[in-house]
DNA sequence: GATGAATGAGGATTCATTCAT
DNA sequence: CATGAATGAATCCTCATTCAT
């Protein structure tokens, strides 16, 4: 007796819904959503979104939790990292935009930046598990940067987390909310980049 | 005696309205404002506003056309400087987002990330008013900081440009998405110094 | 001391009302009108129109009751008539539809077919001062017509008289309704001429 | 057992809406007529009326659309007819009548009236499937009587025609306009039997 | 589990009417 | 006398949500 087919579907709707509320939320804000369309892109009837959601909140609730493990490659990825610091920076940030985008929530930042005071638990979580935890990892960094005498040992670390913080998110925000219309804006890696390296000067010892 | 139902105001109406809107469909978004709160806001009924303005989309034209002239001050502050180049990108910053809030218009940034996709024509109006003249505005300035000899020769005078307003931007969205509850948080100053101070060290001379 | 002019100004607002009303009540019908766009044709503002008429369904029985003294030229006419039956009704029907023209309320039949079952006061004023009012003429025309053995003494007065009416006033009202768009439809003076030729073959002696 | 809020209905619905609709549109005219007083004469919401029309404009055309066939006796019954002339234009008369009233669109022509004007393509399409081509179908019998030699040969058919059936529209725009106050009017049947009567005399050979 | 049908609540917009000047 | 300004009361239309099948 073979699983069916349809058995992998069913199980699948839940993400599938998910997907399609992130896009759409993400594009039109919570507000500016229909759940109709939101049915139309998962391929499936207004009805059965309420077989899955308790309402047009929960899935939007359901939606941003899609970010949660989002960083979990950071710790490891710092741990394990072997060459310069210099280095390992590039390595993370690269690594963040691509998880965001390979797992289909790019358009988090931008959504929890349109509706975090309309739901400010949503924005919460957002900044424990993608805002708090970069934090962390990226302090490790530059106190690892510190101890292998790369990074000035004068630098509050603190600070210049949220310095090199802040165009990591704004590109993501960016990208899904201006960049279309911004044809003489950064292009996303030269502009990171030059982010990185303007950063290390500023930090090196 | 009691108050008057209304009093004649044609005058200040629309500004009223407008300032009104601004705060709300910054904190709600567009779809999520509702006019009845707009008109409670500015103090008139409902359709007092539609003797102002011909539908909600024209009020939101009309509020974020209030930051047009946000940045008049930005040349002739950058030609009339006689300081260091450090110090200028310092005043001119603080200046940026004392401009903003002075004039009420703080929420703006916000309001056009979450609606920049649903109205593109008001994104191309913040682009051109804020972004790009912030662009040229901060392009003149490194440019002459290279001439005087203070910054590197060697720098990508486009690329530093964007890194450098990165952080500018994203402390105004943060500042009105994010801050009423990221407790941890980046303190709006104390950031925006690092930042001058790290990039500073990016690209002197 | 001259007359003022502007006093003739004043005398003349209620009527120069009724008749900018009357063209777009009749145009338009009752709920279709803007009292804005009556006080526009007018030459005033909305406010205007309250100084002399208490409501808009005030301004609506004011611009009806203007047919009021539309038929007085029909006793007379018919009294006076020398010539015979047959050129009698047919100078009353033209003497008809000119003086709704020359009179501005060449639209109030159309108007009273479209509001008449909204109000029934104003179809009952219409009934009275124009069709019963037309029905006694016509009645004592015919009823001269047999007496002078012009006209079948055998006839039934009443049904001829209301045969004989019904294309006076849909003629009238498909002027106002239909004759636009209507383009193989009947010429008004060559469609009333053929009429009256026909009911004079059925009615003469 | 409480009655179901709703049952489903999908295949009667339009119909029942549109029957509701029309006779509310003739009564109060377009603008006149409150979407939720058609719901409700419907049995259903105000919402679902939009489940099968656009819009109250929509609506309305539908409510006008009915009356296509309404004449699509005509031509069969004219073709076929082995009796007189005068009774075949006596029946066609009374079918006319009935055919309207049998399927609920007696208040279309009082509406085209009152509407045409705002609504210039409707009374293109009334024109087209009821005036239009009632016209032809009354030409047809007038040069069949003539060719029968029962007509006069001389008659000027097209004028015939618009003076037979102006009482013919208008006795049916009178029929639910005027007729519930006009106490002294007309009785329909009379009316038109009278009609007939001298209009037959009026173009007999 | 899935959906077509239905609806209640709500929001944008209009307009007759009022009032201070 | 006239009117610009203001508004309350509708009215159309939308949409999240429910329910019978």
């Amino acid at each position: 007796m073979p699983a069916p087919r349809w058995r992998r579907r069913k199980e699948a709707r839940p993400q599938e819904l998910v997907a399609a509320a992130l896009e759409i939320f993400a594009e039109k804000g919570f507000a500016g959503t229909r759940l109709s369309d939101v049915a139309k892109r998962a391929g499936v009837s207004k009805a059965t979104v309420y077989l899955y959601f308790d309402s047009k909140e929960d899935l939007l609730h359901a939606a941003v939790r899609a970010v949660e493990p989002i960083l979990d490659f950071g710790d490891d990825l710092a741990a394990s990292h072997e060459g310069d610091t210099r280095e390992l920076l590039s390595v993370l940030v690269t690594r963040w935009l691509e998880e965001f985008e390979k797992r289909g929530v790019g358009g988090v930042p931008k959504l929890i930046i349109a509706e975090g005071s309309n739901f400010p638990d949503l924005a919460r979580l957002y900044l424990d598990v993608v805002v708090e935890r970069g934090r962390r990892i990226f302090t490790a960094v530059l106190q690892r940067g510190i101890e292998r005498g790369e990074v000035r040992s004068d630098l509050d670390v603190e600070q210049a987390v949220h310095v090199f913080m802040a165009p990591v998110h704004y590109a993501q925000v960016h990208r899904h909310a201006l960049a279309d219309v911004d044809e003489k804006g950064p292009r996303l890696h030269d502009w990171l980049a030059a982010h990185i390296e303007l950063f290390w000067r500023g930090i090196k010892a």
